[in-house]
DNA sequence: AAGGGCGGTGTTTTT
DNA sequence: CACCGCCCTT
């Protein structure tokens, strides 16, 4: 019973109140992945619930993991038959026992944003869209939204009644959706959306989901969508043993249709619903939570809630303005290698973040010149990559001929003579006959005006039905390595000889290692490896279910990626104005969307837990054009008593001086929303200077003290020669000495 | 059929 | 700047 009596009161409260709706507002840093595990393991050891009837549904699949073992290592027994996923995952589970019953194939494929994209290229050429005036992109962001809505074809095609704008979407949508079913595939939204659809439509199914899942607990809750709130509503519907957890300070996910009212509203939904806050951080210093607490405050809309900690004041937050994103860079990347030199920390205890994932080039063009680990988050997912694409979309075939997409991706890759007008042929052939794009390959000689592709198209065929066959009797890993023997992949790659080749076959050598450890997996749990399963894997993967805690490196990641994890010290980068908050939400006339930036500042800052360093540039290459930038407004809602004082304000040197009347004037041209105040600038005290004058006595961390000697004006810097008591004289850059006056 | 060159365009953020 | 689509050449 002991476990429980470390929780504090609330967390306790939380664990204990296992029947009927629960709302846990729970802080950044409060211990809510301790509440969620010793709840189940309270549910289990001590209200005796059989594992098999808890329903846990976490963010990411590493999430996902680390509570089973966390469970694990509560309970000792049963965590194995919890079901612990995502949204994703636990929705295609359903789907893959139970689709059939709304008439798609069970080994249905996932399409990825890639897939989406290419099927929406078909789909207005297909209704003669001119896609310069409606876009891929915007057309399938419509999309997304209405299913994130739960909103049909049809329904939207009632709603754009007497708008033409919307009438067009509605028949993009109706088309999309057709080709989809088509294709046996759904895309991430319909994971979503037919799990729904299945529940509503069969109660049997819904039936049995609900006597299994009689405890569901829901882990950032602020971040979920319409259908997922519905999902979960009516699979908890029969028991009501509902527990969601969730921060509304930290809700980011608006854009892909997150709905802030599932938590803000929870007690109106469920009128019965206990509400628990845990506002204890247990992860953070004093001065950064005081700082994410400065910020999020002016937040309006919001639970009203304040976070504390026992733990002492720590360092100060460090603050930096630099020249460039190349300056900024480099002090960041010096500067942890100074630290991991000092023996002070490995370079995994720290994490560099940024707004945008192209922020992420700087750094990494730094560290590989440092010769220093890094590891960069997100960005081109692997398996996004073109060769991995390709070799997938072969084992795609193989799995389900349905897929279209697939079986043109690679139809001539690599070349094989089969042109674009043979594989159009092809194409005018199924679609005429409604059948799908291999099995009119199959029927290759039926098809007219093919020419001399028919017999290149044959063997096409033959290769695949070859390696059907084949699939039935072989591991997938021999599988692939066959694809690659026969299609000859990797030889083209060999015969290319160059860097971007090189990394090609190493990635595809990495996807020969997950496969490996795929089948291995299986191995270990007593299953049989299967290409679908595989595939469904590799589909639901994101890039941060990859990070590996024992291996040593720098980490970089968006914000966004970020959330949930916790790093002894935390680089907030870009802090400018126009590039976090981003130019997008300075410039939108719905103030919610700066309210959601700050929050993703919010959740920025509580992921340090020692120290704090946010940084900006006043120049900044962006899409190929220098830009000027403010710093972030969000910096000077932080309290100057919380910033170090040994940081390096802003100096009015003529050349600043000129760029800020530059940029001053390019931005009020470029728009008026900015706001109309002067840039508030942090001062150091007497006005310029690193803060000691020639004559003073100063303090190194590693030199000890000594006596100031000169100073000089550097090209961004002070050079300051210092007389040290021990260590002799040195000239350094203020910046990085980080002198004391004393 | 395929590869190279040119011009236009555009970004938050991700399962 | 970097990617994509289009057009041109071979």
């Amino acid at each position: 019973m002991s476990i429980y009596e470390k929780l504090n009161e609330q967390q306790r409260e939380a664990v204990f109140y296992t029947e009927g709706p629960l709302l846990v507002l729970a802080g950044a840093g409060s211990g809510k992945t301790r509440v969620l595990t010793h709840r189940i393991a309270y549910l289990i050891e001590e209200k005796g619930i059989n594992p098999w009837n808890i329903l846990a549904i976490t963010f990411t699949n590493k999430a996902a993991g680390e509570m089973r073992e966390r469970v694990d290592n509560i309970v000792g027994f049963g965590s194995e038959s919890i079901w612990v996923s995502t949204f994703h995952s636990t929705c295609v589970r359903i789907l893959r026992r139970h689709i059939d019953r709304l008439g798609y194939d069970t080994n249905f494929t996932i399409y990825d944003t890639d897939d989406q994209k290419t099927l929406m290229k078909d789909v207005c050429k297909y209704l003669k869209i001119d896609t310069k005036i409606y876009k891929e992109r915007n057309l399938l962001a419509a999309i997304s939204s209405a299913k994130n809505e739960m909103i049909t074809p049809q329904e939207y095609r009632l709603q754009a009644e007497g708008d033409f704008h919307k009438q067009k979407i509605a028949s993009v949508y109706e088309e999309y959706e057709k080709q989809l079913r088509a294709n046996n595939a759904l895309d991430f939204d319909d994971l979503l959306v037919k799990a729904v659809q299945l529940f509503q439509t069969q109660p049997d199914v819904l039936e049995y989901y609900q006597e299994r899942f009689r405890y569901i607990m829901v882990d950032e809750y602020q971040d979920t969508n319409t259908v997922q709130f519905m999902l979960i509503s009516i699979l908890a519907a029969k028991y009501r043993n509902l527990c969601v957890v969730g921060d509304d300070d930290q809700s980011i996910y608006k854009f892909r249709g997150a709905n802030i009212k599932n938590i803000l509203n929870f007690e109106q939904v469920f009128e019965d619903a206990k509400v628990i806050k845990l506002e204890q951080n247990y992860r953070s210093t004093g001065n950064i939570l005081n700082a994410a607490n400065a910020v999020i405050r002016n937040n309006r809309g919001r639970k009203d809630k304040t976070l504390w900690t026992a733990n002492g004041e720590g360092e100060k937050i460090s603050f930096r303005q630099f020249d460039s994103a190349y300056d900024e860079a480099e002090y960041v990347v010096d500067d942890i290698r100074e630290h991991v030199k000092q023996g002070e920390c490995a370079y995994n205890d720290n994490a560099i973040l940024y707004r945008t994932n192209a922020q992420s080039r700087m750094f990494e063009e730094r560290f590989v010149t440092a010769g220093i680990p890094y590891k960069i988050v997100g960005g081109i997912n692997f398996y996004a990559r073109k060769e991995i694409k390709d070799l997938l979309a072969y084992l795609k075939t193989i799995d389900n001929g349905q897929d279209d997409l697939a079986v043109r991706r690679i139809i001539n890759v690599p070349k094989r003579g089969i042109g674009l007008t043979s594989v159009n042929r092809v194409q005018e052939y199924a679609a005429a006959r409604e059948i799908g794009f291999y099995d009119a390959l199959r029927a290759v000689d039926l098809i007219p005006n093919i020419g001399r592709g028919a017999s290149k198209m044959e063997s096409f065929v033959a290769l695949i039905e070859h390696f059907k066959a084949e699939a039935e009797q072989v591991r997938i890993s021999e599988l692939l390595e066959d694809i690659i023997e026969m299609t000859g992949y990797v030889e083209e790659l060999k015969a290319e000889g160059d860097v971007e080749a090189e990394a090609r076959m190493e990635n595809i050598d990495e996807l020969k290692n997950k496969i490996a450890a795929y089948e291995e997996a299986c191995t270990q749990k007593g299953e049989l490896p299967s290409l679908s399963d595989f595939l469904e894997e590799v589909a639901l993967v994101a890039d941060i279910d990859s990070l590996d805690e024992n291996s040593d490196y720098v980490i970089l990641m968006t914000l966004h990626s970020a959330k949930g994890l916790e790093f002894p010290h935390v680089y907030l980068t870009g802090m400018e104005d126009g590039i976090f908050p981003s130019y997008m939400t300075i410039t939108s006339d719905d103030p919610e969307e700066v309210e959601e930036e700050r929050r993703l500042c919010y959740v920025g800052i509580t992921r340090a837990k020692q120290q704090l360093t946010l940084s900006c540039a006043r120049r900044r290459m962006v899409r190929g054009e220098t830009q000027y930038n403010k710093m972030s407004r969000f910096l000077k809602e932080i309290p100057m008593k919380l910033l170090s004082t040994g940081a390096v304000f802003e100096r009015e040197d003529k050349e600043v001086k000129m760029q800020n009347t530059y940029r001053q004037a390019k931005q009020t041209f470029q728009t008026k929303a900015f706001s109309t105040k002067p840039v508030q600038q942090f001062k150091v005290s007497n006005g310029k200077g690193p803060g000691y004058d020639v004559g003073d006595r100063v303090r190194h961390m590693k030199f000890g003290e000594g006596l100031v000697t000169s100073i000089t004006e550097g090209g961004r810097d002070y050079e300051v020669t210092v007389d040290f008591d021990t260590a002799g004289t040195k000239k350094m850059f203020a910046a990085f000495a980080r002198l004391q006056k004393i």
